[in-house]
DNA sequence: TCGGAAGTAAACAACC
DNA sequence: AGGTTGTTTACTTCCG
């Protein structure tokens, strides 16, 4: 195989695909070529010391219309060849086989029931020490729907290499169904236990209890974390908060799926794919989530209210309807802020263990729980070079580790330059700067010469930029920017 | 009292 | 024509 050349997705390098010259999975001609080429990996690999492991699975037809869009080769070991494997389970005695095969079915429809995890990604292979795995990619997907017939992994550069990182690590996935894993042994997994510390997310049961409290936003990014390419079409957007939510368990309400498409329009995490990209899809089009989002959480989509010249007046006699849904949307605030103050008196106890801690939160559990038990799911934290940093956080950001959980991590200030940490090449934040971006004229997105706001709220949004820098995270879609973030190059 | 967070309703346009 | 999708604004409650 010639030495792949790895794309970049924004700072995002993108796992996915198929080997090289791997044909659409209704050709089946070369399957025995495939079968070399995977052997030559394997050899590789087992040359490295290292075992992977990985779950083929079949491209989703969306993931093959995504394809269209990424112009650069597809590497990762993703196959259509899936169904011609016999199913491998390793055990807890056994050498890993680097890969296992998996039928599709088995992979991921299981996993709210049997809690097993079903593959690992080591958080760095030794040959490709530049790349570390980001432990938000290595989650499980807990999704029901077509969309979901294959993982993928995102890896992220080290702190010392940035962009220039080399060859990628290969993609590991694999599947230890061991009892030892499932009962406790995470402390044997390959997951730096430092993420682990960093990350808070020992306390699996009650973090990854997804229920209804858990808003619109964290419910979308959630679900599209795990979508392949994080994208998924509103249908399946739809269908999945209608099984894991409680917002849509009413037929006849149709207004949650007005939320959905409001949270989906209104907040920079979630953006449309365009339609030149989106080729497959019939009807509406495809959301995705941002890079910057997929690596750090969401925020909240009521930022784009913040407009401080326009007060809506209230009415003398609130409407029935609106008096109903401020209650629920009051209810979901108390909730959150509730959620809130719980992780913050939870993290109030950092000489605790983490089941000490555990204990001390003594949280309610809501719901199925659909996280995983194993770490290399529910590792939330950050890369480790996003968390050399110690910063507050905004109160309008969700991270990826609060997305992923019903409570937030804290809750202090807003400094405009937090959240561009995203940069790919971490600055002590002493030194950090906004590189490029002029906030004379509205910041990341003024900075556009051919931007002009034209809708109100777009102007309104642009009108905060000066606020706290997050501007970025709010605005995108056709009538607003896309978001981003100031990457020295 | 104020502002943020969150949910919801509704108007509207575009599209299928 | 009617339903769906997407965007935007408005309004409400709850809470710190």
């Amino acid at each position: 195989m010639d030495a792949p050349s790895w794309p970049m997705v924004g700072s995002t390098m993108r796992m996915t695909g198929v080997p090289h010259d791997q044909p659409d999975h209704e050709d089946r001609h070369s399957q025995q070529s495939t079968e070399e080429e995977w052997q030559q990996i394997l050899d590789r690999v087992d040359a490295s010391g290292h075992e992977l492991s990985h779950n083929f699975s079949m491209l989703s037809p969306q993931s093959t219309a995504l394809a269209a869009f990424d112009p650069s080769p597809r590497q990762s070991i993703e196959t259509s060849t899936a169904m011609d494997f016999e199913p491998h389970t390793s055990t807890a005695n056994s050498k890993m086989l680097p890969y296992s095969f998996v039928q599709p079915e088995q992979q991921y429809e299981g996993w709210s029931t049997t809690g097993a995890p079903q593959f690992t990604c080591p958080s760095a292979i030794p040959e490709h020490e530049q790349w570390s795995a980001h432990p938000l990619s290595m989650m499980p997907s807990g999704l029901p729907t077509s969309a979901h017939m294959h993982q993928s992994q995102n890896y992220y550069p080290q702190e010392t290499h940035h962009m220039s990182a080399g060859p990628s690590p290969m993609l590991s996935q694999g599947s230890p169904h061991d009892s030892e894993f499932m009962d406790g042994g995470w402390e044997h997994s390959d997951v730096p236990q430092a993420w682990l510390e960093r990350s808070g997310s020992d306390d699996v049961n009650e973090l990854d209890a997804i229920d209804d409290e858990v808003c619109y936003a964290k419910l979308l990014w959630r679900c599209l974390l795990d979508a392949p390419e994080h994208t998924m079409t509103l249908k399946e957007l739809y269908d999945w908060i209608k099984e894991h939510s409680q917002k849509a368990k009413d037929p006849k309400n149709r207004g949650w799926q007005n939320s959905v498409r409001h949270n989906l329009s209104m907040n920079a995490a979630f953006e449309r794919v365009p339609p030149r990209e989106s080729q497959g899809v019939k009807k509406g089009s495809l959301w995705r989530l941002t890079p910057a989002a997929a690596r750090d959480g969401v925020i909240s989509t009521t930022r784009y209210r913040k407009d401080p010249k326009h007060k809506p007046l209230k009415r003398a006699t609130p409407a029935l309807k609106r008096q109903i849904s401020g209650a629920k949307g009051g209810q979901a605030t108390r909730n959150a802020q509730r959620r809130q103050q719980q992780l913050r008196e939870a993290r109030s106890y950092p000489n605790l263990s983490t089941r000490q801690r555990h204990n001390q939160r003594q949280l309610p559990m809501h719901g199925l729980p659909l996280m995983s038990p194993s770490p290399y799911y529910d590792n939330h934290g950050h890369p480790p070079f996003m968390q050399m940093q110690e910063q507050p956080r905004s109160p309008y950001f969700v991270d990826a580790e609060e997305a992923y959980s019903p409570m937030p991590r804290s809750a202090p200030l807003t400094p405009p330059r937090m959240h561009l940490m995203y940069d790919m090449q971490p600055k002590p934040m002493g030194d950090f700067n906004f590189g490029h971006i002029d906030f004379t004229n509205g910041g990341i997105i003024g900075g556009h010469e051919d931007f002009t706001p034209d809708t109100p709220s777009l102007a309104t949004e642009a009108s905060y930029m000066s606020d706290d820098g997050m501007q970025s995270l709010m605005s995108h879609n056709a009538s607003r920017e896309p978001t981003s973030f100031p990457v020295d190059v």
